[in-house]
RNA sequence: GGAGGAAUGGCCGAGUGGUUGAAGGCAGCAGUCUUGAAAACUGCAGUACCGGAAACGGUACCGGGGGUUCGAAUCCCUCUUCCUCCGCCA
């Protein structure tokens, strides 16, 4: 979300913006939402305004006929409201329904483009792992070794499920204990966050594509509600469960006023992260490529309400990632995200894509973006200036650390021997108490 | 799951239908006094939205939502959160 003012003050930006991304948004229809809204509004605050000096007159008033004329006209002026209310509510909600859905502009330095396809390389670390034998994807290596289980992940779990087994499930938490430990380091403050919450935060983050939960098109999953209806009381509650721990870490200060001396404040949570994946059924169908739920550590910033400062922040996240794949021996590459493949709120954007061997192929392991102020005015997190004394809101950011099951393909793909083995990365080592993971005796071929 | 109690400004805390945006206190800011500090005294101080170049004016806000009334912090309904006690349980 944006602010109104600054729409009027930027509408060329923010039509470019729209039509960079893709969206259809018609600015004017806004603007005249919001006309009529303020319209409405001055009429009622006018007839409110004379309603409190109904007070004074019955003050004053020193008979009872008197007292009987004050009250007859509050009357009228009562009468007068409810035909007007009405009104102005109908106003108000047309004009938020299209506000929530005015897209952030995009940075100058942001490529234009209409898909993933236009995505910008500015970074590659060189060419893919070399091998003197054919190797094989992460489905075969998991099998071999006996630490990955998509039959019986399907059996229970359904469609994308699977589990992960002995070296493969130390290794998979090694991954996210890396990743903790390492930004932690780095300055941010570790947290397990709800990965069970109310619609807000998702909300707040822009999750939902529109003012409120569709099942039809959002990427989250519902919890039933518990319905109490049976015995009177028509409680409902709504829950949801997240795809990252990026909403619960950024909704923590929702309606708060932050000390502008704490900023940029530096989070990262670990999390389990759950995706219903509705728009990509058919997509990457085999393996734990796209799964349905996983670990994650991500990391978030509130920063002070500076495009430069939230910029360079946005880059020391993405260094972090991109030390983590240096330090893991993976090879990888770093997109700048086009126009086109941003959502809505984004303002710039970068992509971490690791070698996967085994896919012969890029795997998406990470995103960095900038939201600005447009998720921290739906989350209303505000910071006192220290200057002027002015609330403002926070510019928010947010990045992966490192996504375990994706991660664990790469090192998978990339670290296997020819006899189905694989060498741990030396950083995981401690986590899994070894330095090869070889299949479990009897079973070789 | 059962039974009670509570929610007021940054904090504490008055206030049960009419100049209450809200007494009083603490903390905060500015000033007087002081060599400086403390103390004392005086003054200023909430947030959001609308109008305005500004000064300023208006509206709303006493956990959220709804209702009664000419008028609600105050009465009614409802939800949420917190506390206490009992029961159950990882």
């Amino acid at each position: 979300m944006l602010d109104i003012q600054f729409i009027r003050q930027n509408q060329e930006e923010i039509r470019k913006a729209a039509q960079a991304k893709g969206l259809h948004f018609d600015i004017e229809k806004l603007f005249k939402a919001d006309d009529e809204r303020k319209t409405l509004l001055q009429e009622i605050e006018e007839l409110k305004s004379l309603k409190n000096d109904i007070n004074d007159l019955i003050a004053q008033s020193k008979t009872d006929d008197e007292r009987q004329e004050v009250i007859a006209k509050g009357k009228e002026i009562k009468a007068k409201l409810e035909e007007r209310e009405p009104l102005y509510l109908a106003a108000k909600c047309q004009f938020d329904a299209l506000m929530v859905q005015v897209p952030n502009i995009i940075s100058p330095d942001t490529p234009l483009g209409k898909s993933d396809e236009e995505n910008v390389e500015v970074y590659n670390s060189g060419p893919g792992t070399q091998f003197g034998f054919t190797p094989r994807n992460h489905i075969e290596i998991g099998k071999i070794l006996d630490i990955l289980d998509l039959e019986r992940g399907a059996k229970v779990s359904g469609y994308r499920g699977y589990y992960l087994k002995n070296d493969g499930a130390l290794l998979a938490l090694g991954i996210m204990m890396y990743a903790l430990k390492k930004v932690t380091e780095k300055g941010y403050a570790p947290m397990i966050p709800p990965t069970l919450v109310k619609g807000f935060p998702l909300f707040g983050t822009g999750y939902f594509k529109g003012a409120e939960y569709d099942p039809a098109v959002d990427e989250v999953y519902q919890v039933a509600t518990h319905d109490k209806e049976a015995d009177g009381s028509a409680a409902k509650e709504e829950k949801f469960l997240v795809g990252t721990a990026e909403p619960s870490l950024l909704a923590y200060y929702s309606g708060e006023v932050l000390d502008a001396e704490t900023l940029p404040l530096r989070l990262a949570g670990f999390s389990q992260c759950y995706r219903s994946e509705i728009g990509s059924y058919g997509k990457d169908t085999k393996g734990m490529y796209r799964v349905h739920e996983f670990m994650k550590v991500e990391q978030v910033v509130l920063a002070a309400a500076d495009v430069e400062e939230a910029n360079r922040l946005q880059e020391e996240m993405v260094s972090i990632s991109e030390e983590m794949h240096k330090e893991l021996g993976l090879p990888y590459r770093k997109l700048q995200i086009c126009s086109g493949d941003m959502s809505p709120g984004k303002y710039r954007a970068f992509d971490i894509e690791a070698w996967m061997p085994g896919l012969n192929r890029y795997g998406e392991t990470g995103s960095a973006s900038n939201f600005l102020d447009w998720q921290a005015r739906r989350l209303n997190v505000k910071y006192k200036d220290k200057a002027t004394g002015e609330r403002k809101y926070v510019y928010m950011l947010n990045n992966t650390a490192l996504p375990s099951p994706r991660i664990l393909i790469s090192i998978l793909e990339n670290y296997q021997r020819e006899d189905g083995s694989v060498v741990i990365p030396e950083v995981l080592r401690p986590f899994v108490g070894k330095s090869i993971i070889e299949p479990p005796k009897g079973t070789e071929k």
